[in-house]
DNA sequence: CTAATATATGAACAAATGCTCAGATAAAAA
DNA sequence: TTTTTATCTGAGCATTTGTTCATATATTAG
């Protein structure tokens, strides 16, 4: 009669609780997961680097990705909010910049990582 | 007439080029992207974090994480293949530990970030 | 061998994601 | 003002993701 979870609860009380007190509070970890679900995803990890080399306007990270402009603007939204771009206006153009090191950072540590 | 696109194409043919040639080949981009996906959950990151404490089995983690052991199991299989984490047998008992220590720096460089 | 334990796995399904499409907005040109 | 350009936005839809459920596998006990 086999059963969908294990009738083991917990094996190792101790680790068990040595996690949870190592764990950083939830918001913490909430936040943890958001930053890094903005770098999940191709078009967002390639844009974030181009913009490495210098700020760029909505037309030209579209013509870069070989994508919509209205897609690169719904993917700059979500850059935005988590504030890992911002923007300036100069006439009707919208000039895109990072918003400061850190992605930068995260995005090279990866890197070293997954040429090792 | 509104249209769908911009009827502009590039406006800084120079900038597009630039981030091009600045670009990693998208088989590293695609890795980069993965890599981050699995980052990019709440349970995921707390099981990694878990695991800097020691080595614990999949019943541990299920029970700090409060969720099924099929669910963390399905988790670990996906965080096996990417290599980030690494299992060893003890009679019916896996237990399971970090692969290497580039996902804790990642970890930890991007708590400093959401904390600055 | 059979039974029990710990984990793995595939199918199914709900929720989240990323795109497209149609339009809305902001700024400059005519 | 009207028109055009560059970007934004919401709705709709297809794909992906994370879970649950049922079952399979591996190991040990009896």
């Amino acid at each position: 009669m086999p059963t969908d979870q294990c009738l083991c609860r917990i094996i190792h009380q101790d680790r068990v609780e040595r996690a949870s007190q190592a764990m950083p509070p939830n918001r913490e970890t909430d936040r943890l997961s958001l930053l890094f679900k903005a770098l999940a995803d191709q078009s967002r990890i390639k844009m974030l680097m181009a913009l490495e080399q210098g700020e760029m306007c909505v037309c030209d990270l579209a013509a870069f990705l070989g994508v919509s402009e209205s897609a690169v603007s719904h993917q700059l939204r979500m850059l935005r909010q988590l504030t890992l771009v911002a923007n300036r206006r100069e006439g009707p153009v919208l000039y895109y910049r990072l918003a400061d090191a850190h992605v930068s950072q995260l995005v090279r540590l990866a890197l070293e990582h997954i040429r090792e």
